[in-house]
DNA sequence: AACTATTTATAAGA
DNA sequence: TTCTTATAAATAGTT
């Protein structure tokens, strides 16, 4: 329908192919639209042109999606079902899994123990003891770790201090300002016996509230009578 | 193009406009062909006839789907793409929540213990011994009913047991036939003692076997020392 | 489903 | 791209 036929095959040449593209499209378009009000059709037109531009026409009273759920159904061809479908199991076994180890921690903590028999009963309870023990080690575990780091830090403390001693001694002995005197002498004999006869754990008391901001240990006896 | 110019409007007479959407349907069917081949294009044609009855056509080298996918990336326009990552937004909600729990489960067996400190330690050392606790207790209501139910089951096999013996007593006395006279007499004279003697205990291991198929227990003194 | 008068689409040219 | 126009193609009404 033109001056002279055309046969029916890719235009090389790409302009002229262009302006076919734009003339027919709009034609095919023109068509669809027709198609829809006087046959009360429904339809869905997508077209893509040589260069990527999308063109398309949608029947009135639906949409794209609509048209493609319908092809769906009628064809039985997925689209999207296959993958969503996969996901919908992926979301069951996830369910399961979560409603397993649920149970798992139900049970571990004492709760929906009804259905189990004896022989179930006991093999939790064998598993929750040794549990226990192992948590219980590694708690001591912590503690005497926490306990060396303090030993650790209050011996160079001590040694801190007993160097500062040191000093203030030899400033008394070989100066005569004789500012701090009273205090020094008070000091220096309090303190010469404690470092070195004084046990650990009244020294750590001495200690502890200079170094407190360092970590927050509050632990009680009953915990330490589990050690 | 026809005899006689149409109106674009819905064709009242089903037959005519039955008789219209085939003819317009090849039409526009040769239309989306030619387009295809003439220009290089991509396209996708469906439609549904007033009645629901499909036709289609999709330029070769590509399928509806691919069409359709490239439609959504070209106009954005979600079609599957909101369910979609609805649905991955909750699997990757439902990993997390599998994940927590799976650590839970890991903390309650006494693995992945590292990184807690003394406070979480306790915790988790108190609600086991807690859970550990409840366990036992029903262990022991477990074994408490079933030495239960065993209890009267002897009681009643006891009962049975005692009322034939009666009988037996009462043919032995009124008649002379004498040929069960000698196993009787061994049979009722230690009879008698173990039912109303001999403590439960013995009784229950004496009768055990002949019941044993309704119930497996096994539980050993390690378990008994628990209660 | 075929025919055909007529309308419509469009190829080529500007 | 758009307009023009000669001509091919589509199709409405008819058989």
């Amino acid at each position: 329908m033109g001056r002279g036929r055309i046969e029916i095959k890719k235009i090389e040449n790409p302009t002229n192919r262009q302006v076919t593209y734009s003339k027919r499209r709009l034609g095919i378009m023109k068509k669809a639209k027709e198609l829809t009000v006087l046959c009360d059709a429904q339809l869905s037109l997508i077209m893509f042109s040589n260069t990527g531009k999308l063109a398309d026409y949608c029947s009135p009273s639906t949409d794209i999606k609509g048209i493609f759920e319908r092809y769906q159904i009628v064809t039985g061809i997925e689209l999207w079902n296959a993958q969503y479908e996969r996901m919908q199991r992926t979301l069951k076994h996830l369910k399961d899994i979560n409603q397993s180890l649920r149970k798992e921690i139900m049970q571990r903590t004492g709760e929906g123990l009804e259905g189990m028999d004896i022989e179930e009963l006991r093999g939790l309870e064998q598993t929750l003891d040794e549990s226990l023990r192992i948590v219980r080690q590694r708690k001591y575990h912590v503690i005497a770790t926490q306990t060396d780091t303090y030993k650790k830090k209050l011996k160079s403390t001590r040694e801190a201090y007993r160097l500062l001693m040191h000093e203030l001694e030899m400033m008394d002995e070989h100066s005569h300002y004789g500012f701090v005197a009273e205090e020094h002498n008070r000091v220096c004999d309090s303190t010469i016996p404690m470092v070195n006869v004084v046990p650990p754990m009244y020294v750590f008391r001495v200690v502890q509230p200079i170094q407190s901001n360092l970590m927050g240990l509050s632990y009680n006896s009953h915990d330490l009578s589990l050690a």
